[in-house]
DNA sequence: GCGTTTTTGAGGTACGCCCCTCATTTTGTA
DNA sequence: TACAAAATGAGGGGCGTACCTCAAAAACGC
């Protein structure tokens, strides 16, 4: 049997009470006695029921999460990866509500977050570019007890508490070295494609991406990168026009989306496997094109892991809880048709319940 | 708030006990009434609140999980994450025992399953090679009721409830494409290294890997499988012999451990840098020889989201409840220089606690 | 309509912890 | 030594659910 509270009392020979007030760090216990009960609690092993702990406290955590109201697919899949953990850790009285914001306008965004607190909400995760006026509210947030989270995309200079995503310069230089390797000795060149050059991820991308190229690869160029806007139109005729005109291209980075739109210019080109083309973000349509070989390689994180790892790490804020770093961590994924990763069946029911509303 | 078992017998004008009854499936009420209930938790969205149900049922979860005794540090790893999981599992109740079996002798490690049942376990986790009397202890434990998982090697013939690990093939398939395509197109010579050729892992590397390259890197001639029965010195003398007379290796796939071994082999040839070394799983010592040249790629997994899925996986069985198929899923990663995930530091601890057994 | 069986209600105790109050003891200080 | 202040003990109510008992009510068969 675990140890509970009242072992320890009877171990360190105190009150029940005195044994609260230590481990809630509750004032007015002697530190003599804060001692005698620490010991006890490592002579016993006890461990916290956190799950009766958060029942007695009743606490709940409602949470906001922001995204833009931008329709690609990478951004719907996240807030599917977040609703998805959001009604599992119901269960564990979480509360996920999404928002979304239009995606150019910042101050529809600082007046929505501002907004938040006063309804019972816990935390904020945000994605969302760092604007002056962003700041601001997020301070105003963080001055009123309210935790919040950058995802995706950070916000170092916004004070917010922690950061969900990958380290996109390193994610620049994985893509850097898989094209150089991929392309092989030979000269040749190479495309880069971003909506805007603006975005702090599409910077650190680009950064990392020469990083490595400069160093380990010479014999490739890489030419500037084209700005497309978010415009499939814009992209396929970039594309199809550099591809026409500059016949030493054999390998496309794509830093942002529009991935649509780059396969089918490189289908109606024919060129559909002679080219090393590395994208990121694992969104369906990227996984259909890594299949049918029209990117090579997509550099990824995992949003499954990164929704959970966004709902633990604003539970963790709201009760200044430490955190576990390693599970924290997003990882950088390579993904290649060899390993791209299955589609788990949604109704993968391993068993059967005894009603409905048990699990 | 939340609705409760309250709620609902007021809203379905039944009383406390009747709910009880339905939700917990117990004899006695009419269909109708069941109905009722029914009806009620579905109108007020009533989730059962399992961390309240658990504590009532003061239900605990001693679960086994057994490794083999072998030093290597892939093992030793693996323990160190699942002990790792565990004790912060042990807030929800979980209390995870390791136990190690004797490597090569499947009649201690079958002692070691039949003596499990009646010492309170909830559940077995197992990474073991498999053979007939173990697969008559597997089944012997599952008829009396305990789960049991399999470990990063499946057992598919022994009725196992579940398998934790990559797809072996797979991976071996991303092994293949990485050498072929980091190689190029220039014919070469590839070297592929196993402990043993029986392990089933290592077979369904092989054969993956075997796929690729038959398949899409026909200039490549892959050497018949070397055996090195997990020793470092007859690794050495083996790779030495053949590196020095097949000037044409450019290549080695190290499907098995014994990394320290052929880093040294490299270091002391003068090849670190000059060819292409692809390997399993990323601990201590290949991580260094990533970072020092001596390997390319490593194929591997994330023991830390595996032990935890291990735990997880663990429970859902033992309460027979359904899985999050795609958050128990291992991905096979691919880790080079550029996307070495940082050593999270274990004393990443992101806000001072009230007292050191909180968390 | 009777007795019998089935269904339902009422209530209690427990799980491990949180949080509060009030009385009592101990400690430190003048 | 007396006194105030600080520390501790004792105890109760609660979180949402599980599980038990016993009595009362309803449904059923004849």
């Amino acid at each position: 049997m675990r140890p509970t509270v009242n072992d320890i009392a009877r171990e360190a020979g105190v009150s029940l009470a005195t044994v609260d007030r230590v481990l809630n760090a509750r004032p007015g216990v002697r530190d003599k006695t804060i001692r005698a009960v620490n010991d006890a609690i490592v002579k016993l092993g006890y461990v916290r029921d956190l799950t009766a702990a958060n029942l007695a406290r009743s606490r709940n955590y409602r949470m906001a999460v922001v995204l833009p109201d931008t329709e690609s697919q990478f951004v719907q899949s996240l807030a599917d990866a977040l609703t998805d953990a959001g009604s599992i850790a119901a269960a564990a009285r979480m509360d996920l509500r999404l928002h979304r914001f239009p995606a150019e306008d910042p101050h529809a965004l600082a007046a929505l977050l501002t907004g938040l607190p006063g309804r019972g909400y816990a935390g904020v995760a945000l994605m969302a570019p760092e604007t002056p006026i962003l700041r601001d509210a997020i301070r105003s947030l963080r001055a009123k007890g309210l935790p919040v989270v950058a995802l995706v995309s950070d916000l170092p200079n916004t004070g917010r508490d922690h950061f969900i995503g990958t380290d996109n310069r390193a994610a620049g230089r994985t893509a850097g070295v898989l094209m150089g390797r991929f392309l092989g000795p030979t000269p040749a060149q190479v495309l880069v494609l971003g909506q805007s050059l603006l975005a702090r991820d599409m910077i650190e991308r680009r950064r990392g991406f020469d990083e490595v190229m400069l160093r380990d690869f010479p014999q490739l160029d890489v030419l500037p990168s084209l700005e497309t806007h978010g415009s499939g139109q814009t992209l396929r005729h970039v594309v199809a026009e550099r591809l026409a005109n500059a016949p030493g291209v054999r390998g496309i980075y794509a830093m942002g989306d529009g991935h649509r739109a780059l396969t089918q210019v490189i289908d109606e080109m024919g060129l559909s496997g002679k080219l090393v083309v590395i994208c990121h973000e694992l969104t369906p349509h990227v996984r259909q094109a890594l299949e049918g070989g029209e990117i090579t390689a997509v550099i990824t994180q995992n949003l499954g892991h990164l929704a959970r790892s966004t709902l633990r790490v604003l539970r963790a804020k709201a009760d200044n809880l430490p955190l576990d770093a390693g599970q924290e961590q997003i990882r950088i994924e390579i993904v290649l048709r060899e390993n791209l990763p299955p589609i788990p069946d949604s109704a993968a029911l391993s068993a059967a319940e005894p009603t409905d509303t048990a699990a």
